[in-house]
DNA sequence: AATCTATTTAGAAATATATCTAAATAGATT
DNA sequence: AATCTATTTAGATATATTTCTAAATAGATT
């Protein structure tokens, strides 16, 4: 679970959208399937690498799996980001 | 230049390299391929990405490519970061 | 046990990405 | 002007990614 595989997983937009519909908490892999124009099929593909990359957990409950963030794992990017030169918002540098 | 865009361009482990290696100081494309062992056009490639995402400009001088960094660029990333999880602030946790 | 429901896995196809070699460009030096 | 040097562009190829449809799994309900 190196940077690498942090970022690409990153760097598309539904898995993006998938993080962001979860910050208003955790939601079955249908829920957030139906809030796509996707089959289920890929977005449980998209669920599977953020899984894999630690952005987000599951959860089951009878036969629904609850998929929820995992706000923690965003920091290595955080810090290799400063590193390299960000200063960003409301912050000292 | 979408956050795709940015994050696409900062997955790859080339790409990361160039950056950190721009840290130091402006440097040319000669420079930069010579510490990887992949071959002038191949790096000329990745800086041109680069470049078009913004992270890096270039600058002439007699018939050189002086690249250098733009850390500006990076903060969009951050924001975006933080929105949706992320803690952290620069200092060790 | 049979079936229904939610979700994942497998396999295929289309598109995108990273890399190479060879050729082109653009400026500097002779 | 001819040539050398630094770098990019073009074209080709191999690999990776995203998406689909169809089939498989696993648990719940009847």
């Amino acid at each position: 679970m190196g940077l690498s595989e942090s970022m690409k997983v990153l760097a598309d937009p539904v898995r993006r959208q998938i993080i962001e519909k979860l910050k208003t908490g955790p939601q079955t892999a249908g829920e957030i399937a139906n809030s796509f124009e996707l089959t289920n099929a890929t977005v449980s593909y998209h669920l599977k690498l953020l899984k894999q990359a630690g952005f987000i957990s599951e959860m089951k409950d009878k036969n629904f799996i609850y998929y929820s963030l995992n706000s923690t794992v965003f920091e290595d990017i955080l810090t290799w980001i400063y590193q390299v030169g960000g200063k960003k918002n409301g912050q000292a540098d």
